[in-house]
DNA sequence: ATAAGGGCACCGC
DNA sequence: CGCGGTGCCCTTA
């Protein structure tokens, strides 16, 4: 873990987020320790070549909004309803209560 | 090496 | 609640 660069650093703690379960940049950026850097995870994850393996979909903004997604926000929203997570437009409702922090 | 910009956050209105 | 401006950092060109 240590010895990742930021980037490893974000895709394997994004594999860590279970399912039924959503992380936003900044806490992901946080955990990955860097802290302001939630701007870049974005960067990152677009370039996430195998959603298959990570899923990087259950990262969303902190305002509660699904975000972007490399492959079209449909279908980002798709997977987050699959999962069991309530997407009420382009929002998650109640995000508190399916947010997870790392801890 | 350097500049540009994005899967954002935060604040004011 | 939404839009716009500003700040921030890493990655990508």
């Amino acid at each position: 873990m240590e010895r990742l660069n930021f980037a490893g650093r974000v895709l394997l703690l994004c594999k860590k987020i279970p399912k039924g379960k959503v992380t936003t940049y900044k806490i992901l950026a946080e955990a990955a320790g860097r802290k302001n850097a939630y701007r870049a995870v974005g960067t990152i994850l677009k370039k996430n070549k195998n959603p298959k393996d990570i899923p990087c979909y259950r990262v969303v903004k902190s305002s509660g909004h699904v975000g972007n997604y490399s492959l079209g926000i449909r279908k980002k929203i798709k997977l987050l309803r699959r999962d069991g997570i309530p997407v009420v437009g382009e929002k998650i409702k109640n995000l508190e209560r399916f947010l997870f922090t790392f801890r």
